[in-house]
RNA sequence: GGGGAUGUGGUGAAAUUGGUAGACACGCAGGCUUCAGGAGCCUGUGGCAGCAAUGCUGUGAGAGUUCGAGUCUCUCCAUCCCCACCA
């Protein structure tokens, strides 16, 4: 017999299963679509890490064991290749990112075919060939026309190290989320997509899907939809005449029926108030320094001083309060957020913590108007019955709420308002590496678009690909290609040079696979029809309030126009744990800790290192690489190989045992994989291997065995069931059906306890009765001498007899 | 501050969802094989006591419900992740 050699057969059956065409999903089959993704990757040029491999294995092992069911699978792949280290690498070196991006794909495709995934790797796409990005590009067009993009000039997020722009999503901790540079606040004018828009249908169709439950709260709680009113307060100033016209200051609140309890007003210091009343604060040198200081505050400071609220009043204007016409101070403060609501908020320290502490530093009164709280501590910001507030008072929180609300609809000032913590998506990218926003800046007609037979915008080659000092885009410099006629008057016009964040592409390539070579639509509505929406969708957790809530709005906005099939991209969601370095850390390169997939493989092959990434822990938990623990896994398929070269023919006395086993492993096999408990159906593999090594193992019963390892295990269930004489691939078979009469032991063992305490074991068989088996267990030696025994126990009563069906006996005595 | 998760041997972890705690695997110890190293095979392996059968004890801590709790309830403690002045 051969030793087990990796590296003779995997390759050997990688190239069968290409020339078989094994994986080819089949537009428009009649047998049951199943359409399995996973999150195509960024070609880094580091190549796969050991992350990679355990959300495609899984994903790969669901849609191997779907095709054995009978499913025409889609299990595509491509690349998410626009980006930022492919440029910062050409800045660096001038490298083309094209080339390093042609490069790095290449060792990709060898990394992932080594691994025996079952891709169709005939439906490949790659988000920066033109003839992708022209649909890319086409839909945002489709979004400019309906309103949804549109440039503002704001206050953004600005990476200092990539000198780019960047949405609220990708700050983490005042960094930027890819280079970990500085982040500051800098006033650009930006493409914006109006993601708020779809607020509202991105938390109720939530209902319509199958996510993770965590999946799910995470994105309702990002989107952060509350309710309240908005009220209007009145501005006046000390110069203003009685019966003047007063600026208008509208706030959100939650707590409107604490309206009575405001003692002050707050506005952010980016405030449009405060610079329209400039000649009329009296104090306007005081709060001007203030807000200078406020916007040099690095976000980490205003981290850290997160406990000491600092602002300026604005002496000389007052606000009316509506509700009793009394006049109150207004402040400015940095704790109030200019994005969020109005930009200014009425404060009520009585029943606000943030307030409180304000107001205390500040010496401003604070009015309890809700009962319940103990407001010289602290502030009260549970419900109770209003007090001190007039046609309120006696009410409770939620009727307060009701009443005064009506209250302000019918005086004017103001009305019943729900708000979002979502923002506008930052869409513009002040970089080389993405897709050309196919807009036309021409100076009498605006913003034009680029018409449709012109499309894709391919991206100009350059050869310096540094941002300009400007902080615009290297295609600002290529004056040939930014200068233009403007499509709609034919003056001369300028190209707009930002380009798109990486979200872009994967906002819609599982639309792409469905018909990849399409150059008449994104994807021909039928074939979408037929397989739309994705069956099953394995990701990151980290991409949750990122990719996976973009894609959802470009998603509904495509069916929206009637270009997606179904409201919903993706029927299911689920989520792998991350995979550690051996040191229980996060693997990086800086520590040093990164595995290597290749490796794994020239040492061990790809089924022990597919095996393992299923074996090492629970699937949605983060788990340690365990290179000791690989060696298990080796063994446990060397095993398999011993015992798939030494089969018989033979019928054994025993072979009830081995037949039970195998259909109670099918059993839970199958439906284990369904719930993802991959590590549960490798042991319960390796328990009935050691018991075929045990007992020998005759072909048929063998041939049931490589058929559920097959997903796991692929290369070498092919090897084995191929030389078991079979002229086709395993992959070919039909996945089998555990018989339930099989799976069910006829004898089994069940533990006699006496007071709760295991005393004994018995066997009994599925049929007997509870009389049967009481007599049975008190005839035991063991119980006897329990029941006899010196212990004190001896002469005690039997209370009562608890019987488990097939499960336990307890003797209560 | 808010949210989510987790706590079981030396390690990664199982536990049919209230029914034999520690399956499976790593590691370790002893043995066989080998010139040696490695690999392989066999045996043992939560702790304490005992030559042993066995007994006691044991799932972060404490209480409760139950014939029976890792699992349910309450009160603490610890760790990790995400969000974070969202009015």
């Amino acid at each position: 017999m051969e030793q087990y050699n990796p590296a003779k057969i995997e390759p050997k059956w990688q190239k069968y299963w290409e020339e078989k065409e094994l994986y080819k999903a089949e537009d428009f089959s009649k047998k049951p679509k199943f359409y399995s993704l996973i999150e195509f990757p960024y070609p880094s040029a580091e190549g796969l890490h050991c992350g990679h491999p355990r959300s495609f294995t899984a994903m790969d092992i669901i849609s191997r064991k779907r095709r054995m069911q009978g499913y025409n699978v889609l299990f595509p792949i491509g690349w998410d290749a626009f980006g930022l280290p492919a440029e910062n690498y050409a800045i660096k070196t001038g490298t083309h990112p094209k080339a390093t991006t042609e490069k790095n794909i290449a060792n990709f495709t060898r990394q992932l075919k080594s691994l025996g995934f079952s891709f169709d790797w005939s439906r490949e796409i790659n988000t920066t060939d033109p003839n992708y990005y022209k649909w890319t590009q086409w839909i945002f067009l489709k979004l400019f026309e309906k309103n949804l993009a549109y440039k503002a000039k704001m206050d953004i997020n600005w990476c200092t190290s990539c000198n780019c722009g960047l949405a609220n999503e990708e700050v983490v901790d005042a960094k930027c989320e890819r280079c970990g540079g500085e982040v500051i606040r800098k006033e650009r004018e930006q493409w914006m997509l109006k993601i708020t828009e779809y607020a509202d249908r991105l938390i109720l169709d939530l209902d319509k899907v199958d996510y993770l439950a965590k999946i799910k709260k995470q994105q309702i709680d990002w989107i952060g939809k509350s309710f309240g009113a908005q009220v209007v307060f009145k501005i006046k100033s000390s110069t203003m005449l009685e019966g003047e016209h007063m600026y208008d200051l509208p706030v959100y609140t939650t707590r409107p029926d604490t309206l009575f309890g405001c003692t002050y007003m707050c506005v952010a210091p980016e405030h449009e108030l405060i610079e329209k009343f400039a000649d009329q604060i009296d104090n306007y040198e005081e709060v001007k320094d203030y807000i200078n200081q406020a916007k040099h505050k690095s976000e980490q400071e205003r981290l850290n001083l997160e406990k000491t609220k600092t602002g300026v009043e604005l002496h000389g204007l007052k606000a009316i309060n509506p509700v009793n016409n009394e006049e109150i101070p207004i402040f400015t403060a940095d704790y109030v957020l200019a994005s969020y609501g109005t930009g200014a908020i009425m404060a009520v320290p009585a029943h606000d913590q943030r307030d409180y502490e304000f107001a205390k530093k500040y010496n401003i009164e604070v009015r309890e108007v809700i009962a319940g709280g103990e407001i010289e501590k602290e502030a009260w910001e549970g419900e109770g019955t209003l007090i001190n507030s007039d046609f309120l008072n006696g009410l409770n929180t939620q009727q307060a709420t009701d009443k005064i609300i009506d209250w302000l609809e019918e005086k004017g000032f103001g009305f019943g308002a729900t708000n979002y913590k979502l923002r506008d998506w930052v869409f513009s990218r002040q970089r080389y590496w993405g897709e050309p926003i196919p807009i036309i800046i021409c100076p009498h007609c605006g913003y034009v678009p680029v018409e449709e037979k012109d499309l894709p915008v391919v991206l100009p080659e350059i050869e310096e690909f540094k941002t300009s000092e400007t902080g615009d885009s290297p295609l600002a410099l290529i004056v040939d290609w930014v200068n233009v006629p403007c499509p709609k008057c034919g003056a001369d016009a300028k190209r707009e040079t930002d380009t798109m964040p990486q979200w872009a592409g994967s906002s819609w390539y599982f639309l792409r696979y469905a018909d990849p070579y399409n150059d008449k639509a994104l994807a021909d509505l039928k074939k979408l029809k037929y397989w739309t929406p994705i069956d099953w969708y394995n990701g990151g957790m980290e991409h949750t309030t990122l990719h996976l809530l973009y894609s959802r709005f470009w998603h509904k906005f495509l069916y929206d126009i009637k270009v997606a099939p179904t409201p919903e991209p993706y029927a299911k969601r689920t989520s792998q744990g991350m995979v550690l370095g051996e040191d229980n850390e996060k693997m990086s390169k800086s520590r040093g800790n990164v595995v290597n997939p290749d490796e794994v493989v020239k040492e061990h092959g790809a089924d022990t290192l597919r095996v393992y990434e299923m074996f090492i822990g629970p699937f949605d938990q983060a788990t340690p690489w365990s290179t000791q623990g690989v060696v298990g896994v080796r063994r446990f398929l060397e095993k398999v190989w011993q015992i798939g070269h030494n089969l018989d023919d033979k019928k054994r006395g025993n072979e009830d045992d081995l037949v039970f086993l195998t259909h109670k492993t099918i059993k839970q096999v199958t439906e284990q994989i369904e719930t993802m408990d991959f590590n549960t159906c490798v042991s319960a593999m390796m328990i009935l291997l050691k018991k075929y090594q045990e007992e020998g193992c005759n072909q048929e019963i063998f041939r049931l065995f490589l058929k559920i390892l097959a997903p796991f295990a692929p290369h070498l269930a092919e090897e084995l069931w191929q030389n078991l004489g079979h002229k086709k691939s395993i992959f070919l078979e039909p996945w089998p059906e555990y018989n339930p009469e099989l799976a069910k032991e006829s004898v089994r063992e069940i533990p006699v306890q006496i007071n709760g305490k295991v005393r004994s074991k018995i066997f009994i068989t599925e049929d007997m009765a509870k009389e049967e088996i009481k007599k049975l267990a008190l005839a035991d030696d063991n119980v006897q001498k329990w029941l006899a025994s010196p212990g004190g126990l001896a002469g005690k009563e039997i209370k009562k007899f608890i019987y488990v069906k097939g499960k336990i006996i307890n003797i209560v005595i």
